[in-house]
DNA sequence: TCTGGGGTCCTAGGACCC
DNA sequence: TCTGGGGTCCTAGGACCC
């Protein structure tokens, strides 16, 4: 907690959809929700104009069409909103050495490692800046909250919404959380939130009154103690730059549920191949092996199997995986598989002696194995190739997604079907464009790359003082591959 | 058309060890 | 030899976050 409101949080605004409608003019001051669009889809981002209907994160899609019949509905673009986030990092890079990403469009800068603020004044001038230059760079809105602490600095954000910047003054966090409802701190989801309610607790000040141990008693040690200090508007987590992957996953939810025993196995087999692949495109190995598996019914389940030394064996992955399957019951149906690897190591296969001594491993325990764990575990060896699944051979056009017209220029796909694909030819810097058909398999249509959405957008160039373009930090690129990010927490009830 | 995908952290029980 | 106590690892599940 520090006397000044140095921590800075950043939220861009409703942020895949927000750069969906930069960059497709005829969908501005529309509603715009960007999702799954399969069977089983869920809304990751709502544009504002969506949310008036009553569209939000986490919703099924099917209940988002009978809301907003009438929205455009788009596939997430993750390589787009990723090259927009990195333009965001490297600004607020140029404010501090400490930035923590908490996904592609959230993290928290420490104004005062950086030099650039060290009272409340000095702070509200970086964080206008700082969303003027944002708004420059991407054309993107961005809300920024500024507190003595994360919590509050990541509340005010909140408040700040959208396109807004909040200030809480250091010394008034009590009285401004006091009245308001336990949800609003960090940790308390629908389930804690409930527990609370159930104990006559629903605001923060109820919290507060309740005291440390009855907290404890309640919640359990870490989850009460943390809850307690944070109701008294405590918190003292540092802003963290850089932080070391703990575990590496992929999962699939099937359109329809896979009852087939040898089709289950293809595909976790399929899934252990590309999580072995982002497992070695981020330099690790691991020891620990995860198949997760979710039922009919919604029932989900984990099984994991730890080797006796970290691996990026896809054969090794792919069998631990098989042997975990072994002991699942899939009689019923199953909509979801998953593969993971945790315990990770930053060991990679160029490490000889780590490999060797991990070969030595293998035989001493095959050696031993009298009670026939020793044959039964995963024997640890490496492999020299991964070979990565090759991409579909037929032209599917994802609804959004960029294209290009050998006549009619750039344009996107605003849908698909029998045959045919629909077009709109208009770009960033364009007035709204005009919608064509073709033939989904016409010659002179192919898939286009996504253009900046600020044409003269330099990276780089001079920003003015203090703001000389930093690297981005690495996190930023490596998380985030996931849709739901900008969900904000009062929008984003989960289902149970 | 009822519920994504990628993560993090915590808890609790049993095994095992000293 | 009627009973320990702590530490660490592994597994499974749950809550939470974006």
């Amino acid at each position: 907690m520090r006397a000044a409101p140095t921590i800075l949080h950043l939220d861009m605004d409703a942020f895949f959809a927000a750069a969906e409608q930069a960059s497709k003019p005829s969908l501005r001051g529309k509603p715009v929700i960007v999702g799954g669009l399969g069977p089983r889809g869920v809304v990751a981002t709502a544009s504002y104009e969506a949310r008036r209907f009553g569209v939000h994160s986490a919703m099924p899609m099917g209940q988002a069409r009978r809301l907003a019949p009438n929205a455009a509905y788009l596939v997430p673009r993750f390589a787009f909103y990723r090259s927009i986030s990195e333009q965001v990092m490297r600004l607020l890079g140029s404010l501090s050495p400490l930035v923590e990403p908490l996904s592609l469009d959230e993290a928290f800068v420490d104004l005062e490692a950086g030099g650039v603020a060290d009272d409340t004044a000095s702070a509200r001038a970086v964080g206008e800046r700082l969303r003027a230059d944002i708004l420059a760079t991407t054309g993107l809105s961005g809300s920024v909250g500024l507190a003595g602490s994360k919590m509050l600095a990541k509340i005010a954000s909140e408040q700040a919404k959208p396109d807004g910047l909040a200030l809480i003054p250091p010394g008034t966090e009590r009285e401004l959380l006091g009245p308001e409802s336990v949800r609003i701190l960090p940790g308390v989801g629908p389930a804690t939130g409930e527990h609370l309610r159930r104990a006559g607790m629903t605001t923060v000040s109820d919290l507060a009154e309740a005291g440390e141990d009855e907290l404890v008693r309640l919640l359990g040690r870490a989850h009460g103690a943390s809850l307690y200090r944070m109701a008294l508007g405590h918190d003292d987590r540092p802003v963290v730059a850089e932080r070391d992957a703990k575990s590496v996953s992929v999962e699939d939810t099937f359109a329809v549920d896979l009852h087939d025993r040898v089709r289950i196995r293809a595909e976790v087999e399929r899934l252990a191949e590309r999580c072995v692949g982002r497992l070695r495109a981020s330099g690790h190995s691991g020891r620990t092996i995860v198949l997760k598996v979710r039922r009919f019914d919604f029932s989900t389940l984990t099984r994991s199997e730890t080797l006796r030394g970290p691996t990026d064996a896809l054969g090794v992955v792919r069998e631990a995986a098989g042997r975990l399957l072994d002991s699942v019951d899939t009689t019923g149906g199953v909509r979801l598989l998953g593969v993971g690897v945790s315990g990770l190591a930053d060991y990679t296969q160029e490490d000889l002696f780590a490999q060797s001594a991990q070969s030595a491993w293998a035989e001493l325990a095959g050696g031993r194995s009298e009670d026939g764990t020793g044959a039964g575990a995963a024997p640890v060896v490496t492999e020299a190739v991964v070979a990565e699944p090759a991409g579909p051979a037929e032209r599917y056009w994802a609804p959004g997604h960029d294209v290009r017209h050998a006549v009619h220029g750039a344009g996107w796909v605003q849908g698909s079907g029998l045959g045919r694909v629909t077009v709109r030819f208009e770009e960033p810097g364009s007035a709204p464009g005009r919608v064509r058909t073709f033939a989904v398999d016409d010659p002179e249509l192919e898939a286009g790359e996504a253009l900046p959405l600020v044409r003269d957008f330099v990276p780089g160039r001079d920003r003015g003082p203090g703001l000389v373009p930093a690297p981005v930090p690495s996190a930023a690129a490596g998380r985030g591959s996931a849709p739901g990010l900008t969900a904000e927490p009062d929008s984003h009830p989960h289902h149970p």
